[in-house]
DNA sequence: CAACATTAAATGTATGTACATATATTTGCA
DNA sequence: TGCAAATATATGTACATACATTTAATGTTG
């Protein structure tokens, strides 16, 4: 659906703000619908976030900083989304032997046994990007780069 | 600045991980660019895009459902949003004469004032996508739109 | 017309976001 | 060495998001 009709404005100032609109729209359209499926398996989207940049560190640790300057979201606030995290016990923290103001932040094997079950879900639906084909998707990929040079 | 390098990911699963990274973590990008300003004025985005939908409608008043179906995050909720502008006077609330159910919201002229010079301060940025050609910018909503098909 | 379903908005709760500030540790250098 | 600056994380606060529930008004139908 062409973006005048799903926010029902017919006219935009230029293309630049017609394409940001739809921007920010599509890109919360996408989260909207990949958040269904984490609540099944009681996660949020930034917590799924971190949890796989942690499996891309395992077996070594992450620190909050490294999943600050990783996290799709930057400013969000990495130290609360881990402390849910280990509550629910699928990473450990422990101070950093070597520098003890930092934290070492570990995936545990019940966070990685949930990834590997959300893996086949999220990889199944192709992220709700399936009307692109594999150019489109590169070729939106450079556009988007190109916005933040 | 390539997503790769932005998130420190190296490869992805595939092009439609990385076109979908890339939406999402882009449109962070932007929005955060974009609250710089709306801050100055003591407004956030959401609420600027509450009160660009009221004076699309001015002087006709807007119902909390109307304002959910327009605004960019369906999910959000535009009945405590409303609360903040009212609060600032910069909306009016009043039980909707034809169906008591509803509730008739209108932007009032020191809304309208602000808008204003919000306006000028949005368009000169051009929304931080002047790196893109117009011709690019229909592009990127062309397949943005394919993307929701 | 009474009982039930539907609709519109508000409220409650948990989590996340944005930003400022606090606390502890380490580093740099006079 | 000692002390200020920098670094790593945590905490506080206001606002927003996501979703379930509640309240009130309106529709529907037996």
């Amino acid at each position: 659906m062409k973006i005048e009709d799903e926010i029902k404005q017919r006219t935009f100032q230029s293309e630049y703000q017609k394409a940001y609109i739809n921007l920010v729209f599509t890109s919360g359209w996408l989260q909207l619908k990949q958040g269904g499926v984490f609540k099944d398996y009681n996660l949020t989207s930034p917590q799924f976030n971190i949890l796989r940049i942690l499996r891309g560190q395992h077996p070594k640790p992450a620190t909050v900083n490294m999943l600050i300057e990783r996290m799709l979201d930057k400013t969000s606030n990495a130290s609360r989304i881990v402390d849910k995290l280990e509550a629910k016990e699928l990473v450990t923290r422990k101070v950093c032997p070597s520098n003890r103001r930092a934290v070492d932040i570990r995936i545990t094997d019940k966070g990685l046994d949930l990834l590997t079950q959300l893996d086949e879900v999220v990889n199944s639906q192709q992220l709700g990007m399936n009307n692109l084909t594999t150019e489109e998707a590169t070729l939106l990929s450079n556009l988007l780069d190109k916005i933040r040079d």
